[in-house]
RNA sequence: GGUGAGGUGGCUGAGUGGUCGAAAGCAGAGCUUUGCUAAAGCUCCGUAGUCCAAAAGGCUACCGAGGGUUCGAAUCCCUCCCUCACCGCCA
């Protein structure tokens, strides 16, 4: 949620920002703005009648604890009621209307953000490692059916397309990669493990930023107001809504594993081919909150601990700017981490990195208490650390051999338990 | 799911219709005094919105959430949520 006294005091500047997302989102800054005008002016009003009524009522007490008449009074204090209901009604209404608009404004893109329309104005930051010379390399559901990883026609059965249910030696590498995972990052770059609920409500939901404007995303439970996780980082932000932390616990740091549950509607094609797209996969997400003068080396840094998997496992990787038009809604700046797929020949988007500045915090009332004893809104930081199923499918991609058997990274080894898949 | 007891400021905890934004204590900030590392005294100290060009200051809201009664609600009534205890069920 954007501060609404940014918007009074510089609406030409958060104007010009939201364009680099795209067209159309000038309007609802000229139209919440608006309505923060009525809002203001029905509340005055009623403020100060509200002010009048509370003196009437002082007096009425006055007078009847001295057992003197008070009838004047109360009549005339009865008689403001109907115009106070009616402002109050009116301001209230205001009130709503603005909060729901600020909701439906996405963040801010950061300065440095380019703008365009889609993914392919992403500018590409960095490469790293060397794509492997695999002439007649297959691709992962090629390789996996064959040595029995996974079954995806099954999972069709039981739950419908998107869905998968890996078997055997491939549940021991999801598994073993979890593992992996949590503990390179519990160990190696300070962050807290964390194993949180995989159904939230609304307002945890609204706190990140996937409602009111995304539910259509989203699998909701009937019968209740719970719904599933999109991502880990839904119920560890919010872990600490509505807080008001001590400095001194700053930069808190946690990684979790959590199923992840998209509905993904009207999506199709090549990429979501096999294990690349579906509506539940794993992944171990990192979060950050931390102080505003420390969110921009945040985001740098949790996307090093991402990279490092990558490194670690040998598999080549690019990170990409984000630009206006493919950036998030709640994204101040975003970095995407892509691995190479050898079979898919293309890059596949492993984590989205992301610096949120205040606006989730706004969103969920998450603040610290600063040295002057100021309550100021954290900045949140995620990013995935990393997305499973992708990892696996370039794991098999990279991995394979000749002879069809997969090579498995000498680091996962002892998490796996074998040397490779055969 | 049932029964009972509760939800008050950073924390503990008073407060059953008016002068209560809320006693007291703790924690925190400042000042004073005495001094061997601590103590005593005094003062200040919730959040948000709004008015004013701004500061100073004023006003309004907030005692789990929402609604109701009343001139007036932390206090009375209704609904819901949550916590705790016991019972039931259960991995």
């Amino acid at each position: 949620m954007l501060d609404i006294r940014r918007l009074r005091e510089t609406p030409e500047t958060v104007k010009a920002l939201l364009a680099r997302r795209g067209p159309g989102l000038e309007a609802m800054v000229d139209e919440v703005l608006a309505t923060d005008l009525e809002r203001r002016a029905n509340e005055t009003r009623w403020q100060h009648l509200q002010s009048e009524r509370k003196q009437l009522s002082k007096e009425i007490g006055a007078l009847r604890s001295k057992k003197e008449d008070s009838t004047a009074l109360e009549a005339a204090a009865k008689k403001m009621g109907a115009e106070m209901e009616a402002l109050q009604l009116a301001s209230t209404a205001a009130e709503e209307k603005q909060r729901e608009l600020l909701l439906s404004i996405p963040n801010t893109p950061h300065d440095a953000i380019p703008a365009g329309q889609d993914a392919g104005a992403n500018p590409v930051l960095r490469t790293w490692g060397e794509p492997p010379e695999l002439p007649g390399a297959r691709d992962h559901m090629a390789i996996g059916t064959r040595l029995g990883l996974f079954d995806a026609e099954r999972a069709a059965k039981i739950s419908g397309s998107g869905f998968i249910c890996y078997t055997g030696q491939g549940a021991r590498l999801e598994r073993a990669l979890i593992s992996f995972l949590l503990d390179l990052h519990t160990r190696d770059h300070g962050y807290t493990e964390m194993s949180p609920p995989f159904l939230v409500n609304r307002a945890t939901m609204t706190g990140t930023g996937q409602l009111p404007k995304f539910e259509a995303d989203l699998f909701g439970v009937a019968g209740s107001d719970l719904f599933l996780i999109p991502t880990a980082e839904v119920p560890v932000t919010n872990f600490h809504r509505e807080e008001i932390l001590p400095v001194e616990k700053l930069p808190l740091k946690y990684a979790a594993y959590t199923p992840c549950f998209r509905r993904e509607a009207g999506s199709a094609g090549r990429e979501t081919r096999g294990l690349i797209r579906m509506h539940q996969f794993d992944k171990v997400e990192l979060v950050t909150i931390t102080m505003p003068e420390h969110s921009a080396a945040g985001l740098e840094s949790l996307t090093a601990d991402a990279e490092r998997v990558l490194q670690l496992l040998g598999l080549p990787y690019r990170v990409i700017e984000l630009c206006g038009g493919d950036l998030g809604f709640s994204a101040l700046r975003t970095y995407d981490i892509e691995v190479w797929a050898p079979g898919h020949q293309g890059w596949l988007e492993v984590s989205s990195c992301s610096n949120f500045g205040d606006y989730q915090a706004r969103r969920m009332g998450l603040r610290f208490r600063g040295a002057d004893g100021k309550n100021i809104f954290c900045h949140t930081i995620n990013g995935s650390g990393t997305a499973l199923a992708r990892l696996y499918v370039a794991l098999l991609e990279n991995g394979q051999q000749p002879d069809g058997s997969v090579h498995l990274p000498e680091l996962l080894q002892p998490y796996f338990g074998a040397a490779k898949l055969s």
